[in-house]
DNA sequence: TTTTAAGTTGACGTTAACGTAAAGGTAAAT
DNA sequence: ATTTACCTTTACGTTAACGTCAACTTAAAA
């Protein structure tokens, strides 16, 4: 595992470009120092980048995940901060179960729907039986 | 229940601006008829509101929405056509359920985070127990 | 040593999803 | 009759998250 990297590795990597991730440091997201001209990144810097992609993935704005990222700054120390942490931690997981259910009951009417489908070319054996 | 209503109907219903029911309309997704001048959107066109709104807290594009609700029109009448409907609706459930396993993953990590800022104020009786 | 490859910094362009006036029509209430 | 409330269209503005040149620098390779 090395522990620096280029901005080409790490656009390889991951399918950004090298763009995104100048990107990504004007934002504040990224902090690599620098080899001369060139950046470089560190491992730190690359779990943080995998926050963002995940982060991406649910749906979440840049600045939403950057927020994440500082809650999770080992360097917040005090009990106030941790509290704090704590409770935008709990409001964040609200979120995301509020948001868990609605892909439930999304995922449930498509498999209504794909039954409707079904049962509109073949309506067979899966008829819905009748009351006695 | 009501068969049709004005654009500040259903702006006020679900906290839209006017703006936004005329953009959704110029985008395709609400067909209100007139009444003179001003717009009449149908139960149908409420319905179809209330799916583009729960796609937005999933995080789908408008054009997403709008896919699964032309999807979803009844008319679609013969075999090809509901193939392939069934094939986007279980391409989408795919992507769905991968999203879903993402938020169950966030959720987890916000978990341990969480346990870890506590244990950080109070490393009492959570503490981790050691092997004997 | 001159390509070539990878990097840099501006700086303007793009798309989605609306916001925000501006200017005006219509119908009911005063 | 005119204010008020609600509606209309037209059209330019805004933000996020990059894309897309353009013009350069630097290091490595041929």
């Amino acid at each position: 595992m090395p522990t620096h990297y280029s901005i080409s590795d790490l656009s390889l990597e991951f399918g950004l470009t090298p763009r995104t991730l100048r990107f990504y440091e004007e934002k504040g997201l990224l902090q690599p120092t620098r080899a001369g001209q060139s950046r470089r990144y560190s491992t730190a810097d690359r779990a943080r980048l995998i926050l963002i992609l995940r982060g991406k993935t649910l749906g979440l704005s840049l600045e939403e995940s950057a927020e994440l990222i500082r809650m999770y700054q080992p360097g917040t120390n005090n009990k106030k901060q941790i509290t704090l942490l704590i409770e935008k931690i709990q409001a964040r997981r609200e979120q995301l179960l509020t948001q868990k259910q609605e892909l439930e009951s999304m995922i449930e009417d498509l498999n209504a729907w794909e039954q409707r489908s079904r049962d509109s070319i073949n309506p067979s054996a899966t008829a819905t039986p009748k009351e006695p």
